[in-house]
DNA sequence: CATCACAATGACCAACGAGTCAGTATATCG
DNA sequence: CGATATACTGACTCGTTGGTCATTGTGATG
């Protein structure tokens, strides 16, 4: 155990900085966010950010890549730990669509920089697509398992996968905009039903 | 047929700039394009885009509107000459592919600024925003209808169309993406197949 | 060819914001 | 308490870029 006092203050700021940065960022977006107000949200002054990351790009990326390796292993969990394919893709969106449903803030940096990831092509955000795909990946994985297992209809498991994995985006953006009336619940249920449907057997 | 000399090159310079701002904004994004090198594109000076747009925003929205227009006025036209829901529903998601096939720059904007809705609430893009929910709202009444009708099994119409949608916007991303090394037709009949086995009879 | 109207230009300006750093407050310790 | 170290501050720098406008080019007209 070293310089606890040291590393317990740390800790505190970069929670508190990385707080103030979900907030901006999601109610401003990467360009609009100022460090100025990323500060005053956090309660410190703006050369105090670059005493704990060493630029705005770095404190996006923290942000963003803190909660999303937090879905990543719930998501992975809770896929693992159901026994059927029906119910692994149950609680791929049930998982997804409750965590959006806490971390609002971060669902809209989320889906924000889905949005630009067709724009700068190539670019950075390497770390951030992996993740991306790889979640797309565990989906395709159950799927192909249940196509074997003739669980599912013959299907193409990888475009399938997207496709699920944009639906329930769909669903957490509709939530977003409060164009659901709908319980949280009966809107996982609703787009389980809607893919179980759409790769069920018949 | 007043001042036609000048009416034709004021046509021929708004499309050369906004054909080139729609190549700019699609590699760098809104806030990353600059007028330099829109006006470099376009093979004009910085002053003369001023000549025939107030701003950057402008010729952004011009951009973007000009094909929204005229995908929302496809859309709308082959979902009313296809005879049955199941047509309408194969019309709605094949004449949205195909476009964006033909239109991938024009894609790449509309999906960014799909991603720049939840932020920014409230403020501009009130224009964008109706375009987006009437598109919706088309498919929504092709559901309605057909639900009463008993063509497809009842099901909440609103968010199974929003749904739709986004089905539709996986598909043209994994292309965009080159993640689909399918042809466009049968990208078209999968979309179409999972979305009507989704939400069908049975 | 001279004149004129106006389209086009690009050097310039002002605002803005990321990142810096000399100075200040605060904590630690002998 | 005084000395030293370290966390913090915010005024400043400096590059960037949206937008302007005095000047230049062009083509029509008499």
């Amino acid at each position: 155990m070293p310089r606890t006092k040291k590393d317990v203050v740390t800790e505190f700021r970069t929670a508190e900085i990385l707080q103030a940065a979900c907030r901006v960022f999601a109610e401003q977006g990467f360009e609009q966010a100022t460090m100025a107000e990323i500060a005053r949200v956090a309660g410190v002054a703006k050369g105090t950010l670059y005493l704990y990351y060493p630029s705005k790009q770095d404190i996006y990326w923290a942000a963003l890549g803190r909660s999303l390796l937090e879905l990543a292993a719930a998501t992975r969990s809770q896929v693992e730990s159901a026994a059927t394919a029906e119910q692994k893709v149950h609680a791929f969106i049930a998982t997804k669509l409750r965590y959006f449903e806490e971390h609002r803030d971060f669902f809209r940096i989320y889906y924000s920089e889905v949005g630009r990831a067709l724009c700068r092509h190539g670019q950075a955000a390497r770390q951030f697509d992996d993740l991306y795909l790889e979640q797309v990946k565990v989906l395709d994985q159950v799927l192909q398992h249940a196509v074997r297992r003739k669980a599912i209809r013959p299907i193409r498991t990888d475009a399938t996968a997207f496709a699920l994995f944009d639906l329930t985006r769909s669903l957490v953006t509709q939530r977003l905009r409060g164009l659901s009336r709908a319980s949280l619940d009966e809107d996982i249920e609703f787009a389980f039903d809607l893919a179980w449907k759409g790769i069920g057997h018949r």
